[in-house]
DNA sequence: TATGAATGAGGATTCATTCAT
DNA sequence: TATGAATGAATCCTCATTCAT
């Protein structure tokens, strides 16, 4: 980054590694310790002064990195769905070919794992609305744009607005994935949940096309 | 709830029944009050404090009605589910006879009236979980459960486990209407809503019937 | 107040005195806390929770009492300010009809005597811009005030701006007076400084008044 | 200051002069970011990091030079007491020849073009008190004796203590000029004033000598 | 019963200062 | 020497709850 920088600033270029090092790793501390608190104890639990606490870190330290309380709640959010965004993606190159009857098993199944990443920690921060709700919403956007991609990649639907369809379909997913993580937890490894979701998807994408010629 | 019980003690019946009149003219303040904070100013608002002042009550008083703040958005929450109920109770009976393509109109308008009694109210009291969580879940079982026998009552359909179609339905249309409500609470009233959902459940109930052959 | 009400609101008149007397009680405690404080210790030790342990009185009540730590600070100016003002305007009555070589000395020694009220006091709150300067100010705005309109009653000193010579002179006296209690605050009672005064006041007005027909 | 100590212990007296420079110019950034600080945001503002940020230095360099915050507050303000009593003096030689009614015209618009040097600083260090006041007063004083050595001067003014005329006078000017500043900072431009500041200590220095033929 | 004064633990945040590198 | 990460005491303020009247 600063290799062109001619000896100055005290030699070693050693320096600044190690002190961006340690940075990183207060900061990466510091939301392991609040995503723990959040899953666990819940978000009353998580004061700055227990994240800090158990992040083996000072008060004042934490104010170093995070502006406030809320920048520790966001930052976790955005990381959070960042992963959820990239187990998604992961699977989705795959879809784009196959056929639908194959492709929206496949997507359950990938938006089932991605609700899997952390399904505590998702239920809580969706429940965080001032700090966390904007960026939570980013995943569910994503989602619903990418399924309304692949509708419009389906000519042969005839549906007549896919963004709508998109919408509907990844609220109603994210509605049941989320209701079931939170009250049967367990439940979230049954194939038949995902069989069910499927023939959710299905029937809604049969229902909303035109009666057509058929 | 409590008219059985025998005069005891001092005199007559009338000074009585005014003071129980006054008690429950507090209790109400306080539960509108509440309500009313919840819904203009958020969670974080709703102090005993502030509660307690906004009802016109001293918080001594609301203290002598409610054990502690979350008795009351406990009972907060068991009131607006017992309104969301019998809106939507009342628009079951004359389900019962139709044939599903008019009963499942009907059934999604219905539960979208009664997310319609107090959406705000709707939203904070689902994302204050400790409080009100399970309270809240009782409308989603109520609505599951209903779907269900409406799914055992048509078996022309076929449906292999009414319960699990049920609780499929129930949550992915809650979904959708909560994410409507809370980003864009204006779609509400919007038709396409409304036939999207009916779209979503036939799509489902026709999926999940054995693939013919019956 | 509320002599009309008939009976409710439990009772006893004597209620309401008692607890308005606790309140006064408290109210008083914290104002006379926060003055020691600022008179021993200075403005920085003057923490909301110096000030009430000092009171003995909880954080809680000071906070029921005033708004914010400004305001304590705001409520003291306001009754130091007062303090001085009725002392000066005890003073004032007589020195109407006297002529201007007789009345100077006694408004010098009258403000002397309001700034004898509490110096130290007053030189702190003079000190702490944001929260008391607009309230101090209050009192040098009465004296130039008052010392105009005693200008003005004199139309043998032909002097041009009454207003003028009146703030000048005050924030003359003002700025001796300042510096005397709190560099040599044993001066304040030294004859010669309000003889000093009355030279600067009587001065100030020969020179102030046209050379005149003389 | 220290130029004269002899090289000491390491090399060429070049290397030593570039350290001493790179030395200087740190503590000129941190005084001046202070200052700026001081003057556009006030005390509170200043604190030691966000001086350090401001003047593009680290805070353990900062520390490496001034032992604490103080020790700034008060290096400033013994460099505005400086310029300001240099301009002063700047004004002073010319004056002792004078006859009084020329020489303190002059010197009223010498204190007032002292005041002039940064009103601002000026005014926060004379709040500031436990860091700056006392190095404040030596403006005062100095301003205090130069007025009592002019006074003598003068020994047709019969003035019996002279010490107590420059003081009473110079506290009487700064107390107008400080006041104006901070509340009509635009009237220090206005001639009225220095007019009234000039009757104000010629009308006292009349006044103050005895009444002539007695 | 109603009242509202009082409580104090706890939360967010700041800032002077230290010290390892 | 310079750096800047780390520290933690201290500050302001809130809020659920208690209890004397």
């Amino acid at each position: 980054m600063t290799s062109r920088r001619p000896a100055k600033k005290t030699a070693h270029k050693g320096r600044r590694t190690a002190i961006q090092a340690r940075s990183k790793a207060t900061v990466e501390a510091i939301l392991t310790a609040a995503a723990q608190i959040l899953e666990r104890e819940g978000p009353e639990a998580a004061s700055t002064n227990a994240i800090a606490a158990r992040a083996g870190v000072s008060i004042g330290s934490l104010y170093q990195y995070f502006g406030d309380r809320e920048a520790i709640i966001a930052e976790l959010a955005r990381r959070h769905v960042e992963e959820m965004r990239s187990v998604l993606s992961g699977a989705l190159a795959e879809l784009i070919a196959l056929p639908l009857a194959a492709a929206i098993p496949r997507l359950m199944a990938a938006l089932i794992a991605s609700h899997r990443v952390n399904p505590t920690l998702d239920g809580v921060l969706h429940r965080m609305m001032p700090e966390s709700a904007a960026i939570m919403d980013e995943f569910e956007d994503f989602a619903a744009t990418v399924t309304a991609a692949g509708i419009r990649a389906h000519p042969d639907l005839h549906i007549a607005d896919p963004e709508l369809a998109g919408a509907i379909l990844t609220q109603a997913v994210g509605g049941v994935l989320r209701t079931t993580l939170r009250r049967y937890p367990e439940r979230i490894l049954d194939p038949a949940l995902e069989r069910s979701l499927v023939q959710l998807v299905l029937g809604y994408l049969d229902r909303a096309s035109p009666p057509a010629a058929g």
